[in-house]
DNA sequence: GCTATTATTGACAAATTTAGTCAGGAATAT
DNA sequence: ATATTCCTGACTAAATTTGTCAATAATAGC
């Protein structure tokens, strides 16, 4: 099970996404890597994917960019995380009966439970679920700055 | 958030001294290592911190070998992990406030509260639940033979 | 005391993965 | 046309994981 800075950067540049595209209605991944320190060919690399899940929607040439292709409160935290994450599974067989030698091992269903656990959790919880939760719990100024531009 | 074989082998192989220390006072760990197929000297280094973190108690010399320091209902899977994983924190800032240039990140709650899931889960359950879990769930003749020999 | 067995330690090396870069191409608004 | 933006594939560097190895220290049994 590996939570790496791809599912970071791509769960921050979604929030950052829901946040802005309501007034402009396509975002340029340049905003985006700028805004959350995030290197933009990297984040290329990973809007392509997100693109690939159904996640982001993109239009090229100028005033172009990309939007999410649902709303917000469609979107849920763990369809992001494997859109841009190879390795999440956390059994080390991959649900496979043999993983030891030809015997289920003895940590198998730990692992698989485990695994139900983090999918559960972060299926749980879409993006606007976050956004509400970083407003109600954070008030400085940035936050109240954003809030306004978006709605 | 990394869960590696580090992780695994070291539960695995726990669970195996608790099976099998009833019957032989301290296990060697070429035994464990074999019965598990672990690589010997790469088990060597997380019985290492599996000593240093108390888990367990070492004697060397022919007859020698490891046992658990405690019973294996007051060992949890949580300790096991954190004594051999050095990454499994999920936040990227270690729970600093600073994450992001100054800010919190927008998604920080989300990653601590993920961490927390994961921690309590694990440390819920014990190396006796584990087994016990594993008994019920699994009649084999492997299984059958280990508990009679347990004990 | 000698020997075989077993843990202890520190350093080393290979393989894999992550993180980041780059160059060139394609679409589109102006 | 031109500038802007996404699109694609390949590439590199750094870090981590996954081992390996050699030498040492302790102890049981003879």
């Amino acid at each position: 099970m590996h939570l790496t800075t791809k599912g970071k950067y791509a769960v921050v540049a979604l929030l950052d996404l829901a946040l802005n595209e309501s007034r402009f209605c396509f975002v340029s991944l340049s905003e985006v890597a700028k805004r959350q320190s995030i290197p933009a060919p990297y984040l290329e690399q990973l809007f392509r994917n997100l693109r690939k899940a159904k996640i982001l929607e993109a239009v090229r040439g100028p005033k172009g960019g990309f939007r999410l292709s649902r709303s917000s409160k469609d979107i849920n935290i763990g369809e992001i995380v494997s859109a841009v994450e190879k390795r999440m599974d956390a059994t080390q067989c991959r649900g496979e009966v043999n993983c030891s030698s030809g015997k289920v091992c003895l940590a198998h269903d730990l692992w698989t439970d485990l695994n139900n656990q983090v999918k559960n959790f972060l299926s749980s919880k879409s993006l606007n679920d976050i956004l509400v939760a970083q407003i109600d719990t954070n008030n400085d100024s940035l936050t109240q700055e954003v809030l306004i531009a978006s709605g």
